[in-house]
DNA sequence: AATCGATGGACCC
DNA sequence: TGGGTCCCCTCGAT
């Protein structure tokens, strides 16, 4: 049958419009022998009326014809009434789900009340109820190290200087060079390492051949600032030379290749414990492999830390006791655990959290304190020494939920700061700020649960889950998709910027015609345009050193 | 400016 | 325990 014979056979459609629509409604109420599309945004054709049974032979008048309701329908709930999504700058939330933040029914984000202070309804810390004497020594030599009055936090709230589409790929992990204060590394989703010098803004350099696929955590030996080591869902851990960009293969879990997805093991969580030499990483099947970093070889048995067959995501070792290791992963658990006695189930404690966890740190300094990010939209907060680690001290509601295009959101600690109190995570949600929806990046005060500072940028339009602040300085590194910022206080960054304005470089390509060419003009201001906001417009202008590059040329391979 | 696709986890049975 | 299905603020390419 053709099917200029069989389109014959169709009723009549009849399309049903919505009211609201601006169409004048006679030029569409009927179509004849054609099931017409709908020319308007947004809208979703549903049949009502009966199927049509694709071999029946008919007369012509006899049927009753087929009815296409038009009405416009909620792209969350597919209701009709409601429209969730952008309007602009502001998105509308469907009023039918939970809210989007805190994740209980009968409000949405816009007027629930953590969106307006975070610390409502926190859970207050409780006290612990059992002390030993250890207790007493412990709490009496960390009771002295913590100041009476908590210093105000130095917040890096503006863009200091940008390599935008730097990586090909989304950015996956980023960590600042041990010694070299200026030298920020990052890692992507194609397996690539950059490394970038920011005090010279245009000296960067892409690795591409260490990893074949997502690059998911680094961190540098303590013997040699010079390279580091790196974990990869290709199931392979490598050390990394930044000079030459050599590398060496530590362990490589799938030494037949693929053998299918069941069986292809893919590394997560990585951490390095200096006192052994130690690499310690884990995979996606729930096990922690050891490797030793001075014979380059691995080490010991794979040891069962997580639900079999889960993803551990994150390895943490105290930093006061190295032996003491933290980890976390999709079995909705953060555990920690003594690797002198390391054994499956010899676990000293389990966190219990609703959903997958995505990070665990112990607190910097002191190592007393943990921060878990979980994709319940909460950062939990455990104390070991004022509290029990039976129940987080505190629960703190921020937006950071799962989305399987985006890097894990992590809250990470400020390790700077003395009170063991600031923490730095991206907004998942974005606010209405003069017409761009922006994504900002949260400071927060986990003693208090207060949200301390919202930093964003009007260039940054992408979500900006990676961020990671300096060791030594008061800086910021945040990845946000390919892009990488880094983030300096105000005044601190005006003063850089007059020192190195002839630093300022912006590269030809594709979109050179936003940015114009690159000028040695000191008062040609042309260095802070807008990179591609697309929800937002009419944005003031900044001052950055920012270097535009493409992924082509931004891949410098070595052998 | 619409559409597409990559692709992780929850939840269902 | 495993396969199928669904999915809410992505992002960049076409």
């Amino acid at each position: 049958m053709s099917t200029r014979a069989r389109r014959s056979s169709f009723p009549k459609v009849v399309i049903e419009r919505d009211t609201d629509t601006d169409e004048s409604s006679d030029e569409e109420e009927e179509v004849e022998n054609d099931v017409v599309e709908s020319d308007d945004e947004e809208e979703e054709v549903e049949i009502e009326d009966q199927k049509v049974e694709d071999d029946v032979v008919e007369d012509k008048k006899g049927k009753t014809p087929i009815t296409i309701s038009l009405k416009k329908v909620c792209k969350v709930c597919k209701r009709t009434g409601h429209q969730a999504g952008f309007q602009g700058a502001t998105y509308i939330d469907c009023p039918m789900k939970p809210c989007f933040l805190c994740k209980l029914p009968g409000h949405t984000t816009v007027n629930c009340p953590h969106r307006v202070a975070m610390e409502f309804g926190v859970i207050p810390a409780s006290r612990k109820r059992t002390h030993n004497s250890l207790d007493y020594v412990f709490e009496r030599q960390l009771r002295r190290g913590v100041p009476s009055i908590k210093p105000a936090f130095v917040i890096p709230d503006e863009v200091n200087c940008a390599v935008i589409r730097y990586h090909s790929r989304r950015v996956t992990c980023l960590e600042f060079h041990p010694t070299n204060n200026n030298v920020l590394l990052s890692g992507d989703k194609k397996g690539q390492l950059g490394v970038w010098d920011f005090g010279k803004v245009y000296e960067k350099t892409v690795y591409g051949n260490i990893h074949t696929c997502l690059l998911n955590n680094m961190k540098f030996g303590p013997a040699n600032d010079g390279t580091v080591y790196t974990v990869s869902s290709d199931g392979t851990v490598n050390c990394t030379d930044l000079e030459t960009g050599l590398s060496t293969s530590l362990m490589d879990l799938n030494p037949n290749g693929w053998q299918g997805r069941n069986s292809w093991r893919m590394l997560y969580g990585m951490e390095f414990n200096a006192e052994k030499g130690l690499v310690l990483v884990a995979d996606s099947f729930g096990y922690l492999h050891m490797v030793d970093a001075r014979a380059n070889s691995k080490t010991g048995d794979s040891v069962l830390i997580h639900k079999k067959g889960t993803k551990v995501v994150g390895l943490h070792c105290n930093p006061l006791q190295p032996d003491l290791l933290l980890s976390c992963g999709n079995d909705h658990f953060a555990r920690m655990w003594d690797i002198r006695h390391l054994e499956a189930e010899s676990c000293l404690h389990a966190l219990p959290h609703k959903r997958v966890v995505n990070s665990a740190y112990f607190s910097p300094s002191s190592g007393s304190k943990i921060v878990t990010t979980s994709i319940d939209n909460r950062i939990r907060v455990w104390d070991s020494i004022f509290g029990n680690l039976d129940t987080p001290s505190r629960e703190i509601v921020h937006s950071h939920d799962f989305n399987r295009h985006l890097t894990p959101f992590r809250a990470e600690w400020d390790p700077k700061d003395p009170s063991e109190s600031l923490v730095v995570i991206g907004r998942y949600i974005s606010e209405n700020y003069n017409g761009a929806a922006l994504h900002p990046i949260d400071f927060i005060d986990i003693s208090t649960g207060q949200l301390v500072a919202e930093v964003m940028d009007p260039n940054i339009t992408t979500i900006s889950p990676v961020n990671k602040l300096h060791t030594r300085d008061d800086v910021l590194a945040t990845g946000s998709s390919r892009s990488l910022f880094i983030w300096r206080p105000k005044e601190k960054s005006e003063a850089v910027q007059e020192k190195d304005k002839s630093k300022i470089m912006v590269c030809n390509t594709k979109n050179s015609k936003k940015f114009g060419n690159e000028s040695d003009n000191d008062d040609d201001d042309d260095s802070g345009d807008d990179f591609s906001s697309k929800k937002g417009k009419g944005l003031k202008k900044k001052k950055a050193n920012i270097v535009i590059t493409t992924s082509k040329s931004s891949k410098k391979k070595k052998p």
